[in-house]
DNA sequence: GCATTTTTGCAATATTGTTGCAAAAATATA
DNA sequence: TATATTTTTGCAACAATATTGCAAAAATGC
């Protein structure tokens, strides 16, 4: 059964229903992402806004989208922090184990590869594994 | 062809084959890697310090081991930067797409899991990669 | 439309990381 | 071993990034 990617249109609903205020800087986060076929960091969202709103309310306005899990944080070896979004709605506290993110060298943008899972790994014996992410690096689709 | 790991007794060796002056604060730091047997994060040896060395110092020193493939990065999804040793003691510019990371939910600890190779993945078209990485989260054989 | 709840923005502060430069330490050389 | 050269350190200043409390503003529920 496939679930449907969400409908741009819908930020109110899409908001609503995770029991948030629709408000203009959420908004206009959300399309943001929507519009990005990459990931984003804070810094990418501060400039495409024009300063509109406060730092202080993007942080919070990430942190509180990924409480609800609409965007989800990415891992990197530098020590930036990357977000995007969960193209299928998924529900709360889900941890992303479940595809692959490539960051491409040349044009810095991040891709969530949603159709690419992560493969099993055997570990050592003694530890336990939750969850899983995977990172590759390299060009993109573009950059190539 | 095994590679042996790295005796503990031989910090001035490994730091002048890199061609490295041999320092107190070098020596210290490289203790300390190979006495934890998770990653470290640049607090961490703040902390295991006592101050003893400027954050400039330490800050210098993690990049000269990186730079020298004495340490390596670990990605994360906090904007934390964690260092591990490289174990097989690496040459310059080894980037580690070989092995998995390990990150303790319980007791934070990151381990590197020098066997587990990180497996292949099938890309969507028009994606070359050239590094990948893995990290998996959950109970470490310490904490399960 | 009004009361209640949520969110925002400001200010202040904390944390983290970087750069230039002179002093100190380490290494190389005589 | 003493000295010259190179490397590294620590200080100071700065820059970037992130967090908290609180009053004002906006959004929601009735």
């Amino acid at each position: 059964m496939e679930i449907p990617p969400i409908n741009m249109s819908e930020y109110n609903d899409l908001l609503k229903k995770n029991g948030l205020s629709v408000t203009e800087s959420r908004k206009k986060i959300l399309d943001l992402f929507f519009e990005s076929d990459g990931a984003l960091a804070h810094a990418d969202i501060e400039k495409n806004t024009d300063a509109a709103f406060d730092r202080v309310t993007v942080y919070r306005t990430l942190q509180t989208f990924v409480e609800k899990g609409i965007i989800h944080q990415i891992p990197t070896t530098d020590n930036s922090v990357l977000y995007a979004l969960c193209k299928h709605n998924c529900e709360q506290g889900h941890h992303h184990d479940n595809h692959v993110h490539f960051i491409c060298t040349h044009c810095d943008k991040t891709f969530c590869l949603d159709d690419v899972t992560v493969p099993e790994v055997k570990l050592p014996a003694g530890f336990s594994p939750s969850q899983k992410a995977m990172v590759v690096t390299g060009f993109c689709k573009e950059c190539r």
